[in-house]
DNA sequence: AATTGAGATAGACACTTGTCGATGCGCTTC
DNA sequence: GAAGCGCATCGACAAGTGTCTATCTCAATT
């Protein structure tokens, strides 16, 4: 059938950028500024998906495809898709291009650093 | 008994500044220091904690103790214990003084600053 | 058309975690 | 010394999570 070519899942339920929550320092958080950033925090407090960024961010053009990502962490390819969805579903990296059967996800750098500045405002100053 | 006033326990075993990791972007983090930069990120990654560190921030000195937070939030003092503990253990606070029956506890904003610049370590600039 | 191969999905399971009620310890005040 | 209060600890339970095996889908190749 000639159809469309399916346009690459899109989860992300969460806005593009870290425009959820003021900086740590400015005032109490509400509940729900409060849950909105714990789920971006959640999505990269875990050492698996902080390798995952790591190798993307180390590969050119912060991409990678799940087969490259797979044999370095030891774990299985259904295990890395997983990961894979929880990072973009936070917002942290985009499935961006797909090559054949290869899918490329990419880093978006800026939710990284909208998390640090909402940390830390002053942080690398 | 006259014996000594009870040090405050200390429970840290995490060292007190965010140098385990180099930056993200650095290059590929091996699995001990994305296992070490994950215990850090978890204790902030949950919606409760996030709401102590701001209303801590928030208080004169960053400092507040447990009776202070208990009512904002909304949860039982038990729990309030349990999740300073786990902010302890993660560096981000710390057991500052004990006046009569009240504990103080007082942000750490350096940790806090140090994971940021892990994250992104151009935040700010 | 059949085969191969990458990646997504589903289901299962062990483990962790956030919360609570109950209890114990230490300091303060009466 | 007795009572009251703040905080820490303990035990329990529901909910969430990381990992796996098995299966399915879709594109490329033969």
């Amino acid at each position: 059938m000639g159809g469309m070519p399916k346009p690459l899942p899109v989860i992300q339920p969460v806005p593009p950028a870290a425009a959820c929550c003021p900086p740590l320092t400015a005032a109490p958080l509400t509940a729900e500024q409060a849950e909105e950033l714990a789920v971006r925090l959640k999505a990269i407090a875990d050492p698996t998906r902080l390798r995952l960024l790591s190798l993307m961010l180390a590969s050119p053009g912060m991409q990678a495809c799940t087969c490259d990502l797979t044999e370095p962490l030891g774990l299985t390819q259904p295990t890395i898709t997983h990961h894979l969805r929880k990072l973009a579903a936070a917002g942290l990296v985009v499935p961006e291009r797909r090559v054949g059967n290869f899918t490329y996800y990419r880093v978006v750098s800026d939710a990284l650093t909208g998390l640090a500045s909402i940390l830390a405002p002053v942080a690398g100053a």
